[in-house]
DNA sequence: TCACTACATTTGTATATACAAATATTGTAC
DNA sequence: GTACAATATTTGTATATACAAATGTAGTGA
């Protein structure tokens, strides 16, 4: 879909604004799906990402200020999704022992469990959402990225 | 930046995840240029966009679904979005004489003069968020953009 | 040990977003 | 003209996000 069909406009627009605007629309629909796909499993996006994030610590607990450095989108609201996290019982959190102020939190043999479900299914939406470039255009596209965000901040 | 660098991970990642992440840490950073941009003139980007509609009209009013339809992010929230900027001075509603369901919504002269001061510095901000890209890799990038968007429902 | 600073997390508040249900108005079939 | 469906918007609810302030803990110098 053109971006004047999805504007509903044939204004011209300097190509950078027009770069930004077709991004933000792809974004969003990338988003949409996500979005419906987690809602099956009854977890969001950022849970999914916390989950994951605990998986890579391969049993060493993590605490908060690891887990929000990795994530995509830093918040400060790490506490209450980790809270969402455990009333499903998919992550366990503690108190240091060594330093009372950090908290250690663990994934949950559940959490676990709903990674190797999710993961193989994640894999095939996002290989459906990328289905329209070939693999030399979606290599591009990533350099593209890349090259855009170059040394700006996040 | 790298995704490696953003991720802390050294993960080997399928080429669609890696794009799809790749995407979001782009998108995200731009968001973030936006939203410290806009927050100078007290309004979100979303609320810019629907002035923007709303001064495409050239004085003609719109009603609701006419502004939902041309937003890049649809949401069912437009009336709260049209409080927000009615108790700013910015847009004003009234019903629609002919058809009582309508609400007609025009911008206000604060509204266009906002809309004048904030357009070339916000050209400005979009050009400087794109300058690591050449104007060919930019038109590549739309390219591949619109063909990733493809077919796919929004 | 007392004050002070830094650290790590939590909480409060405002705003944003998505979805579903409710309300009000209009059009239509009988 | 009454019931019913369609249209247009509004409201309620839950969740998400950003930012600032508050809390509790640890380290440091006098």
């Amino acid at each position: 879909m053109k971006l004047e069909e999805v504007l509903k406009s044939d204004a011209v627009l300097p190509l950078s604004k027009r770069t930004a605007i077709n991004f933000f629309v792809t974004n969003h629909i990338f988003m949409e799906n996500y979005t419906s796909f987690f809602k099956q499993y009854d977890i969001s996006l950022q849970q999914f990402n916390v989950l994951r994030i605990l998986k890579g610590q391969k049993g060493k607990p993590a605490n908060l200020a690891t887990i929000q450095e990795r994530m995509v989108h830093k918040n400060s609201n790490t506490t209450r999704l980790i809270d969402k996290l455990i009333t499903k019982d998919l992550v366990e959190r503690s108190i240091c022992p060594e330093n009372r102020r950090k908290v250690e939190i663990v994934i949950t043999k559940n959490g676990l469990e709903l990674l190797e479900t999710i993961n193989p299914k994640l894999n095939a939406l996002e290989e459906n959402m990328m289905r329209l470039l070939t693999i030399n255009e979606a290599e591009t596209l990533n350099i593209l990225l890349e090259k855009l965000r170059g040394s700006q901040s996040d």
